[in-house]
DNA sequence: TGTACATCAGTGAACGCGCGTTCACTGATGTAC
DNA sequence: TGTACATCAGTGAACGCGCGTTCACTGATGTAC
């Protein structure tokens, strides 16, 4: 079969062009990515790219799949490559450093949504995928937080365990044995922990401020392991 | 003088234009906002609107200063208006409902930057007013958390530790008389842990998970009162 | 190995569109005497 | 109160630009016999 050369070539086209659009991505953010400039830049004209593509919403709809599959899969090896104990920490760095190197990317999926974009129904499968990491890791810490005060991996407040209650069976996003509210409402929590920091991070709204937002994520960090 | 007629409806023109602008975000994000468009939608031809803009960045420029001031007029109100024991839940909750009442809003000042949009100084300065408000929020928290292992307002880990050295003294965002570090660490990290959950709300990165954002958030709130 | 045909990559012209911005101009609204 | 002038709001035409996408077409690369 001699078209596996030419198969082999169409996927590195493909490939380019996307390249080609991340850059334009982090140059003019979404609207800056333009068919014809990646064309342009690939040393083609316009139209051809539409032999790789059905038009530009398809490209923009693989960027955003391929950063979700990326930053899952990074963060998923990361934990799986970590011992037991250190597997909390290794989710945090991960997805933080994911972040830190192609803040773009990071923003294209956490970010402000692409307006009148409707993203495929593919894409929450992918990002239920890095919700399942955070919750194995957010598994490894229970009955780590045995210096607080009260049953350890008991919630502590009226709210947290409303919470728990709230999340019983929640969603399809916490398939396994492990589905109990409590852990779901951790899982949820360093989530959104993690996101606070990173996000206002890599959107530069620190710069200024006269601190290093490696040292405010190394504390949230820790303080999600005590279990606060 | 007669001339503050012209003077009055100038400026209403100008909000008028504005108002229309934010509709415009809410439908086509940033890249949507169109200055023909808006004169159009005003029953006006685009050129008109050159006699109250100099140009387009200034109309988004406005738009962004506006949105910073008024989040945080709207919290610092909140906050000055409830008993000194609530204060800290209603500058929580004056944030959130500030952000869910005009999500676009929240996430032109929040969200992914405008690429290739230089923000004028004033913001910084603005955005430092909000900052103020939390610490003053945060300030009223001390010894409430007094269930806490170890002294009531020490930090409980060698990070928080490290992050409250490393903020003495830090950024002109604190100015004041209560510029100490640890407090600086809550004011922060407070910010960042409000911001995570309610970006990621607004943004829709909750829907099909099958549970309320707002239990989430009040469980949130409760965790930082108690000093987690 | 050679020829006839099919498939595919890429071109160039053209489509309609909306954008931000400028410019010379018309009318209306204000000010000064 | 009335007239002469200045200021301002808004128009309409025009600028150059880049966008996504279609279409008919040329060449190259593959396949089948």
């Amino acid at each position: 079969m001699a078209t596996a050369r030419r198969e082999r070539y169409r996927k590195q086209t493909r490939e380019e062009a996307k390249a080609v659009a991340l850059t334009q991505l982090a140059e003019a953010g979404t609207a800056g990515i333009s068919v014809n400039a990646i064309a342009k830049a690939m040393g083609m004209t316009g139209p051809a790219l539409y032999r790789y593509f059905t038009g530009r919403d398809e490209l923009l709809t693989e960027l955003i799949t391929d950063a979700y599959r990326d930053l899952a899969e990074a963060t998923a090896q990361a934990v799986a490559e970590a011992a037991p104990a250190d597997r909390f920490r290794a989710l945090a760095h991960a997805i933080r450093d994911w972040a830190k190197e192609q803040p773009d990317r990071y923003l294209l999926i956490y970010g402000t949504p692409v307006p009148s974009y409707q993203a495929p129904p593919e894409t929450t499968e992918i990002a239920a995928r890095l919700m399942r990491t955070i919750l194995d890791a957010c598994a490894t810490l229970d009955g780590a937080h045995a210096e607080q005060p009260g049953e350890p991996g008991e919630p502590v407040t009226d709210l947290e365990a409303e919470l728990a209650r709230h999340l019983e069976g929640a969603g399809p996003w916490a398939p396994g044995p492990m589905s109990d509210g409590e852990l779901k409402g951790r899982a949820l929590r360093t989530w959104t922990r993690l996101h606070g920091v990173i996000s206002l991070d890599v959107q530069g709204q620190f710069t200024g401020m006269g601190f290093d937002p490696s040292v405010l994520f190394e504390a949230e960090v820790e303080a999600l392991i005590r279990g606060a």
